[in-house]
DNA sequence: ATGGCATATCCTATATGA
């Protein structure tokens, strides 16, 4: 099973480039981040008829999330959150799809900081930390897939020294995300590629892209029970490449879920 | 300290992103 999450920058906009990779990577599962559209503007006889049906989470002119599934249908878990009633922001999207529990999730920015946005940032970051906890220890497989906005290390960016005092890297940011790893999360990416630099984000200015000027903030965190089914992950740089791209590129992981059965068997003896 | 580019909307301008 290969499971992905693309911030795709605007739905509306990128239609074309999502469908042309979902046709050519055909991941069972994509996380969607940034669809800046409401409900009624999503596409959703275009993903069906692409062969995906689709749960999401709309908002005029920012956020928005969904999970779309080329297997069984997205059975929602929940739409927000908890911890705050007064959120508004359509961040965040939890379902079962074909036995994984798939929590799709767009963390705030958080720029400028400091200031309220930043503040805005670390508490959401804490709610998501305190749901996560139950998800982490959960007998069932979970992923966490989205956009973090944090960089976790000075090892994943080209350069921090023009971003350091972006929210992005800030050491609040960076320990919310070490304290999430520390519930036994795996980070599949860095899991994948212990040594190398690699980047899920390129911005738009500066020849970035061209320079492979990148950033890594797109995560696919795994719980224990998932973790053991991890075959590979990657991402899909092309689609960076093509025009008129999103600044995120897809990110993934595959998994063989054969190995979820010796597990409930071994419990059983 | 600002801008570079891109998207969306209450669109010859402004807010947001990362």
């Amino acid at each position: 099973m290969k499971i992905a999450t693309f911030n795709v920058n605007g739905i509306k906009s990128r239609l074309p480039n999502l469908l042309e990779w979902l046709e050519r990577e055909q991941p069972d599962v994509a996380c969607l981040q940034e669809l800046k559209a409401l409900d009624g503007a999503f596409p959703v006889n275009e993903l069906r008829e692409a062969g995906y049906q689709s749960l999401w989470k709309g908002q005029r002119s920012w956020n928005g999330v969904a999970i779309l599934s080329g297997g069984g249908a997205p059975v929602e878990v929940r739409r927000e959150l908890p911890g705050d009633p007064d959120d508004t922001h359509s961040r965040y999207l939890e379902a079962a799809v074909d036995g994984i529990v798939v929590c799709c999730l767009y963390l705030p920015n958080g720029n400028p900081q400091p200031g309220p946005k930043f503040d805005y940032k670390l508490a959401w970051f804490e709610r998501l930390i305190e749901h996560a906890a139950t998800l982490a220890a959960s007998p069932h497989p979970v992923v966490m897939a989205g956009d973090y906005n944090v960089v976790p290390t000075d090892f994943d960016i080209y350069n921090p020294r023009s971003w350091l005092k972006d929210a992005l890297l800030q050491p609040q940011s960076r320990e919310c995300y070490s304290r999430l790893l520390a519930q036994g999360w795996t980070d599949a990416l860095r899991n994948r590629f212990p040594e190398e630099a690699i980047f899920t984000f390129w911005d738009y200015f500066r020849q970035h892209w061209q320079r492979n000027a990148g950033l890594r903030i797109d995560h696919l965190l795994l719980n224990p029970v998932l973790a053991n089914c991890l075959q590979d992950a990657g991402v899909d740089t092309w689609v960076r490449g093509q025009p008129h791209a999103s600044d995120h590129a897809p990110t993934w992981v595959t998994l063989d879920l054969e190995r979820l059965k010796p597990a409930r068997a071994r419990r059983r003896t």
